[in-house]
RNA sequence: GCCCUUGUAGCUCAGCGGUAGAGCACUCCCUUGGUAAGGGAGAGGUCUCGGGUUCAAGUCCCGACGAGGGCACCA
């Protein structure tokens, strides 16, 4: 005789075991229909599941995260139903939820193809239409076992396999079609309706790429058609603004088949790389960093030394000569802790912050190399903090203000943070890695941030800061970072004299704000979509003519612009205004000059923004003022 | 590295066994036009590379390389 307490307080006696669904047709048919799932004491359980004893139950609903989650599971067995009925050989692997959607994997002897996909997602499209209800049954594990062994899925056996004995498993009826879950799922295919089968790829078995590979098949669902509809703009704007794309129509880079993963930079898009080189450069001067410059071929021992040759020996370019062998500097540190070294340090050297806009070789495995988002050839924004460990605290501080600074030049205001401590295998005392822990932490907490913890997410040889962005259509990138290290300066023998006289070994801060130029600089492509704040933008004017009259004035205000070291492009040719207009809108000019006869009989200019609007006419002071400003915002305000 | 897809003019793409196409861009000519495409003509390709099948191969098959989507990896 359950007494069960709804979300908003009212209370239910029933005469016997109650479902969810049940419950939701005593308050209303309507949310009966709408009902996907139960809460039972903050426990998620099927609808159909009897409540046996008193509980305080919410009815999840697709309005309802878990209501939304549950579709997407669900939607993943479809998957099963559907390609059980085209291949009945197919073999079900595990179909679980991911952001936005959901995916299967499956072993089949033939490959899938897109059409395959098409006809899959066509017969899921039939299942949903026969409102069929999804059964749950709850069994022991030999009875699983002995239903997919019949069945010859083999994955799922493997699956019970690592089930306790003891465990009960809820087996999913999909009218013939069997799946096993955790759950719980839809009560009828009727909620699954607004879905879409988006890509196919391989996967590895549990992950790990010594196992088989398996096919793949991703989809996304949403409550409604309108959601779903949204999902897939975005997905769809998303790739408009995919920095490759918006690269070449902008001529910003290429690459090609002779440097797989490395970047050739054209005039425009070395000109962002450089005026983010300036800033950053200008940043390090003022909180106190010395830039240097170290050796991008480096004798292997060095390597041996540190560590790296054992750990990354396969993701190294290297090269010889006379009988020696080098390897293409992959980071910067080694070298940092050579300039180190150089001379006898003082406590009261310390903290020693050297810098480098390191460029850095990895042979990043084929797969891997992505646009600028993963090269093989990268220029790090880098620097080395050796210091005390008293000092770690305030350095750690100290940078996480400048971490906040640069990235609001860029609008990025959203940052999460995440504090990753001690992994199982680690070198330094426990008692170091209390007190470098405390001091990142203690750092974050002075300044009041939020923060995640990731318990034994960092590195070997400390703790780390990671520092991620959200750009504007909310994705979320990994860029600065701040990682204690208690061991590269002691395998490398740094050490500096301390105050009681005896030599002791600085532990060292990596850190970089941006991580890589050219990762960063695809994150801003598609962050502006191309439209880059004036400060940023490969050219910042443009002057047009609007006819050969007034070529003379053009070319005085083109040299005039330049020679005030403005970004400044000039177009005299034979067209008319409307197609000037659009090319440089096209190319994403944020200020474009219209020059004609009154412009020229008055010294004056004619401004039109990249966003279409007409300042109208002003002089030439009036308009450098205008720019000046929009330069000095960075990339807070955008361009009017 | 692994799975799937893919590689045709500067760009975007069509052609899918029978002597290589379009639009835009480019060059030249006409047009000198005030806020997102004026008109005409012309030039432009060992169809990624290497093998094979065929009387005949961008077109079918195999391999290499690159690219795209994932997986694995990411000091």
């Amino acid at each position: 005789m359950p007494q069960i307490t709804l979300q908003n307080g009212d209370q239910k006696d029933f005469p016997n075991p109650v479902t969810t669904i049940e419950i939701a047709e005593s308050i209303g048919p309507g949310l009966a229909k709408a009902t996907i799932a139960g809460k039972v004491n903050n426990t998620l359980i099927d609808a159909s599941l009897p409540i046996k004893e008193n509980a305080k139950v919410t009815i999840i609903t697709s309005r309802d995260q878990e209501g939304l989650e549950i579709i997407r599971h669900s939607c993943a067995h479809l998957i099963g139903h559907a390609v059980k009925q085209l291949f009945p050989s197919a073999k079900m692997a595990i179909g679980p939820v991911i952001n936005d959607g959901f995916y299967y994997d499956i072993s089949f002897e033939k490959g899938f193809t897109p059409e395959d996909l098409s006809l899959i997602e066509a017969r899921m499209k039939e299942l949903i239409k026969l409102n069929y209800d999804v059964l749950v049954k709850i069994v022991t594990k030999e009875h699983a076992l002995k239903t997919f062994k019949s069945r010859d899925e083999d994955y799922k056996v493997n699956i019970i396999d690592d089930i306790p004995d003891n465990e009960e498993i809820k087996l999913y009826y999909h009218q013939e079609y069997i799946d096993m879950c955790r759950g719980p799922h839809v009560p009828n295919t009727k909620h699954l309706q607004h879905f879409k089968l988006t890509k196919l790829s391989g996967a590895y078995w549990r992950g790990d790429s010594s196992n088989k590979m398996l096919q793949r098949i991703y989809g996304t669902a949403w409550p409604s058609s309108k959601e779903l509809k949204k999902h897939l703009h975005l997905i769809e704007e998303a790739e408009k603004r995919d920095h490759r794309k918006i690269a070449k129509q902008m001529s910003l880079f290429h690459t090609q088949e002779e440097s797989p993963g490395m970047i050739f930079w054209h005039p425009k898009g070395l000109s962002i790389y450089q005026v983010l080189e300036d800033y950053v450069r200008r940043k390090l001067r003022i909180n106190g960093y010395f830039e240097i410059k170290t050796p991008q071929a480096v004798d292997r021992s060095l390597w041996e030394k540190s560590g790296h040759w054992d750990k990354f020996q396969e993701e190294m370019f290297t090269t010889t000569s006379e009988n020696r062998e080098y390897a293409i500097k992959p980071m910067n540190c080694p070298c940092h802790i050579q300039v180190f070294n150089k001379g006898l340090k003082s406590y009261r050297d310390l903290p020693l912050r050297l810098s480098e806009f390191g460029s850095c070789h990895r042979n990043e495995p084929s797969g891997a190399l992505h646009g600028l988002m993963r090269v093989r050839n990268f220029v790090q924004d880098d620097a080395h903090i050796f210091c005390t460990e008293s000092q770690i605290q305030e350095e750690v501080s100290n940078f996480i203000d400048l971490v906040f600074e640069v990235y609001s030049a860029f609008g990025f205001d959203s940052i999460l943070i995440k504090l990753s401590t001690r992994p199982s295998k680690r070198v330094g005392s426990e008692e170091i890695w209390d007190k470098s822990e405390k001091a990142l932490s203690d750092a974050l907490e002075a300044k009041k941030l939020d923060w995640e913890l990731l318990p034994g997410e960092g590195a070997f040889y400390g703790p780390k800061i990671e520092f991620s962005l959200k750009d504007c259509l909310g994705r979320v990138w990994q860029c600065g970072t701040i990682q204690v290290d208690f061991s590269m300066p002691e395998r490398l023998g740094a050490e500096y004299i301390d105050l009681d006289n005896t030599k002791k070994t600085p532990v060292m801060l990596h850190r970089a704000v941006l991580g890589s130029f050219e990762r960063f600089i695809g994150i801003l492509i598609e962050h502006y979509a191309g439209r880059f704040p004036a400060w940023l933008a490969p050219i910042q004017v443009i002057i047009m003519s609007i006819t050969d009259r007034n070529s003379d004035y053009c070319t005085k205000l083109f040299h005039y612009f330049q020679g005030a070291g403005y970004r400044v492009d000039i177009d005299l040719r034979n067209e008319k205004i409307g197609f000037k207009i659009r090319e440089h809108t096209l190319e994403k000019i944020p200020f474009l000059l219209i020059i004609g006869d009154e412009e020229q009989s008055n010294e004056m200019v004619s401004v039109r923004t990249l966003k279409g609007k007409d300042l109208g006419r002003m002089s030439l002071s009036d308009f450098k003022s205008e720019l000046d400003e929009e330069i000095s915002n960075l990339g807070r305000v955008s361009t009017g």
